[in-house]
DNA sequence: TTGACATATTCTTATATAGGAATATATTGA
DNA sequence: TCAATATATTCCTATATAAGAATATGTCAA
């Protein structure tokens, strides 16, 4: 079997650095296709594409203005994400922990 | 060009749903592998598979104890995902604080 | 209606899997 | 050394891309 469908999910969506590019971008603000095909350094087509999966994962939201299609950043999408990434906080925690025990007792010893 | 290797870094690690089902049953404690082929409905291949794609992006460490391999969470490598999804915080914060106004708004008019 | 602009889709191709089967490697105890 | 246990790796195949080229669709202004 091949790998998961990139529009399975969000997880798969954002696996695509270009995705993730694109996604950074639209944080700031709203933006047509045109304008993130000229900050991005890649071809139209690609970015349409990259934009359909994004939407269709509901990581993105779309409206026409004229010939223009604006694009936005549904924030609620990625929240899924977070709270998964969330659950092992703990663990980096307890780790950063350590490391600043460690250092404390090596501190400790040059006195 | 095909899709970016899943060795390529933590994002496409965690892009496969049987990895995420492992480092969640790994987030409660060091396993061997045997114990995660039981939790898993997987074969050991495939278990071993997925293993070392999460060890190579840095997700897992792994140690040696008599015949079996003990496997952990390497919670710092899970950090820069949760980062990631950070800055993308105050877009659901706002979407959320927006449904709330509506709810107040309606709950006005009924007054 | 026509031309120009903006975006989306189709087609093709090279490539990277993920799973299953079979096999290899490593470690322990007798 | 040999058998048994625990993991890892190799080989094979079906499938899902991602990028580029070409083309289609949609919208506006005259």
């Amino acid at each position: 079997m091949a790998r998961a469908a990139t529009t399975s999910d969000a997880f798969n969506a954002v696996a695509e650095p270009r995705r993730r590019d694109i996604l950074n971008y639209l944080a700031m603000q709203e933006r047509s296709v045109g304008e993130i095909v000229d900050a991005m350094e890649m071809g139209q087509p690609s970015v349409s594409k990259h934009l359909k999966v994004l939407k269709d994962v509901g990581l993105v939201e779309a409206r026409r203005e004229g010939r223009q299609m604006l694009y936005k950043v549904n924030g609620m999408a990625i929240r899924p994400l977070h709270e998964w990434t969330s659950t092992f906080e703990r663990l980096w925690k307890h780790q950063l922990f350590r490391i600043k025990e460690r250092a404390e007792a090596k501190n400790e010893e040059k006195k």
